[in-house]
DNA sequence: TGACGATAACTGACTGGTCAGTTATTTATC
DNA sequence: GATAAATAACTGACCAGTCAGTTATCGTCA
């Protein structure tokens, strides 16, 4: 591999080790991923590795900076633009079968909940600014959505854990199992039938479809 | 600690070092969990955990084979007495924040996702022996309330993973996040509304509360 | 009752291997 | 030839698994 000379070079190269890191930490734990392995899926050698990160624990850190926040910012623009709850809702459906497949959304979700107990602060870090931002997001549409009248809904921040639970739980079945063989699920019919159930669970009582 | 002679007194050995070896694996993952701390955490020697447990590996696998089955048959007990639908949401309604609070699946949840990779086929027997069998017996649920025109559903097989989804996102919530401060919701609640909203979500059309 | 092996539960020091992090050296690029 | 990017050999700490030795407990016999 060429030498990285200007600083485009070095990003591009910090880039790569944290995708080879995320890889690593995914398939074998933090603990248990070794720092030469994840030199080597960069091509390049572990003294390398440390040119451009301070230890393991620092790669750990910056992996989390570096790929929740373009996410969160994703799925920020996703809600924030659909003009009503229906409307989040479809978007919804179409957004999370993608995000599953083809994101790394699901990586750093086991990558997170695996290592959790070992970096407690940046783990409190993350659920500070990234998951309670993201029940704030539906919290607030869905209280938008009841003082429209579009919907019927006591309790808004627990109906975003019920919106966000099926969401999770494909995530993680993911991040499990994708390579196993069997078990699947076809993820557009799952959020197809997800974003109806909540429609008609929260459309205001008197409505009939 | 007394020395154990009779075999009981050697089950009792057993399942304690079990418990203190999901503890072990619970707070540090496997691979940094120390042998040695298993053991003094079940008050015992290194050299005595090999007395009971070929190797790590080993205890790894025990842990959910001891653990699992028994979780498993509470939930089907819970589930197949419930004489329909709505009465079995309910049930879940009041199963689900014990489970979370106060069973070891929450941790168990944990580990699985951590190390399923180190240990694919031992996750995957665990997929089908459990979490496909809890498909299965929402399934089926919801087969029996549709042909008896309780409710109203296409896709049993999608609908049982709406309803499981936020037992999954707040096992997984209560692991990671049980012992920091704030961003705890009232289970309770929560599944209260769960239940209310997969009712009216499956509820025919044309019946309105 | 109490002393005396016999049994096996238990211990912890040890070994061999692994790996995070360091550094002296090499080498690509200007 | 100067600069700094990259390397690979090295070090020290750590730990799974082993095993030779220790000791609690029990049955037996005086």
């Amino acid at each position: 591999m060429q030498r990285a000379r200007s600083d485009d070079d070095k990003d591009t190269r910090r880039q790569l080790l944290l995708e080879a890191a995320l890889d690593e930490f995914f398939e074998r734990g933090f603990s248990a991923a070794r720092m030469e392995d994840i030199a080597r899926r960069a091509d390049l050698s572990k003294g390398t590795l440390y040119l451009y990160f301070d230890s393991k624990e620092d790669l750990f850190r910056e992996i989390i900076a570096h790929f929740a926040m373009p996410n969160l910012e994703l799925f920020r623009g996703m809600l924030t633009t659909a003009p009503g709850f229906v409307d989040a809702m479809d978007r919804l459906a179409a957004f999370a079968p993608f995000m599953i497949r083809h994101s790394r959304v699901p990586k750093l979700m086991k990558v997170m909940i695996g290592d959790s107990h070992n970096f407690p602060a940046i783990i409190l870090e993350y659920r500070k600014h990234v998951l309670d931002e993201v029940f704030d997001l539906i919290g607030g549409l869905l209280e938008r959505a009841k003082a429209s009248g579009e919907i019927d809904v006591e309790a808004p921040h627990l109906a975003a854990r019920i919106i966000v639970g099926p969401v999770v739980l494909s995530g993680i079945w993911q991040a499990v199992f994708a390579r196993t063989t069997g078990g699947d699920v076809d993820l557009d019919s799952l959020f197809r039938m997800h974003a109806e159930v909540m429609k008609k669970a929260f459309a205001p009582s008197g409505t009939t479809s």
